[in-house]
DNA sequence: CGCATGGTTTGATCCATGTCAAAACCAGTG
DNA sequence: CACTGGTTTTGACATGGATCAAACCATGCG
């Protein structure tokens, strides 16, 4: 049928120009590229751009220009309610991409802020789509990381329809603790970098209520916490919490 | 760059085949296909597949092995814990393409049920990677849809985070009431396919909450249902009470 | 350094929704 | 038709989390 394209030239350069744009393990599966090219390409090519912290890096309704990947810092999405109220709808660090939301209508359907100063690498849609069609196990891997957000989507219906507070906030630490943990730093120490309102947007839950969970966890042994710094010093004890709270009914 | 490979003979063939396989307006936009040869490919080729009411079409856990566009019908997508719980993701009907979460894992994460006797096709999926290298218009239509549920999941989050419980409702009905408007049904009187209970797993209420707020509507006169019909009568109404209820603070 | 600002903690109280229970209703079946 | 099991409605009561309020703390700035 349709045999896989044999790669010319320019095709790899593509591939090592969209994929070093960004750093992105996440788009760079596909083919073996070796470092030293990328790190080369990487400074001739790409839109890297920072975002200062409380900068929006897109907002709802503007046109879709790109996706972003993230190359270093820390980010929130919101969707907002025209009575103004908003919704944390996810966090956002190293090597995630955003704007996904936006390809359906070509306009953004919520904002992206800065919670830290960031570096970001703009991927052009259109380009990437471009190569995807040239490149399959590109493809594949973009619909991957479609598909993957989707499913934590479906994690955070989860999560806000049938958990109680303390189950959320402890399937909300636990979930940052595994990213880190992904991307090389440390599973059970790290920096909260959001407020605890925008943990409790997240988590559909008011501020206070996220205060006491975490001061109630600190007295149980669960955790430690010290401002934004949190140390994770019962990880089996918060994954119980989750499951087992409703086993009694 | 790359330009837009013009289409064999073949390419259009396997178009008309995906396409014409679940009459899906869905994934049938690319390419102007007049409405009989649709109709007599459709005849040949296809995997349409019967579901009956309460059947699972798929299961969470089990391997991807195609996408499911559903023909006629109505469905349900669950989220499961392993503690048992379950969540109602999503609900379904003619038009909508099933499975895009399991493109992530090549595992399908979560259950789909029929809440009345369907007929889905199945679109396997490295098909239409295929073809969709092929034909641009047919790519950029399939991450349009990725996107649209990345988008109403979005959607759900507000619901669920930011939304009390009538004003869930009302959202639910006027997605509804919207959703078979788009499909040429009454957008004003239809039939609940699924319980008061699966309608309160996927708003996160009880079903005893579902029940006073649709006798509450009842009484100030949006709507009027019995048993499982329901008629909207008051729209505007119903809209207004989704964004004025947290205006006073 | 001290002040201002925004974030956080903690307490007291209230309310929306959950829970439990019983009765009514309905659809399908023998 | 009567019986059965599942669904829905409605009521009474309990409670988790929201709300309101005040004090505390950290950070940044003049």
């Amino acid at each position: 049928m349709s045999p896989p394209s044999t790669l010319t030239q320019i095709d790899i350069y593509k591939l090592r120009k969209v994929c070093s744009v960004c750093s992105l393990r996440e788009l760079c599966l596909p083919a073996g590229l070796d470092q030293r090219e990328l790190a080369q390409i990487d400074q001739l090519v790409n839109r890297r751009q920072p975002v200062k912290r409380g900068d929006y890096l897109f907002r709802a309704g503007i046109e879709l220009r790109s996706l972003y990947a993230i190359r270093t810092g820390f980010m929130k999405s919101c969707v907002l309610h025209e009575d103004g109220r908003e919704q944390v709808a996810g966090f956002h660090m190293m090597g995630d991409l955003m704007g996904l939301d936006a390809i359906s209508s070509n306009r953004h359907i919520c904002d992206a802020v800065a919670l830290e100063d960031s570096e970001v690498c703009e991927i052009p849609l259109s380009e990437l789509e471009a190569l995807s069609r040239e490149i399959p196990s590109l493809q594949q891997h973009f619909h991957r990381i479609m598909s993957r957000e989707i499913v934590r989507d479906y994690g955070v219906m989860l999560l806000l329809g049938s958990m109680k507070a303390e189950e959320r906030l402890a399937a909300f630490l636990l979930n940052l603790s595994q990213r880190f943990a992904a991307r090389g730093y440390s599973a059970t120490e790290f920096n909260l970098r959001m407020t605890r309102e925008e943990i409790g947007s997240y988590l559909g839950l008011k501020l206070e209520t996220i205060s006491r969970a975490l001061s109630r966890f600190q007295e149980d042994g669960l955790i430690a916490v010290r401002n934004k710094r949190i140390k994770l010093t019962d990880i089996p004890a918060l994954r119980a919490l989750i499951g087992h709270q409703a086993c009694g009914g």
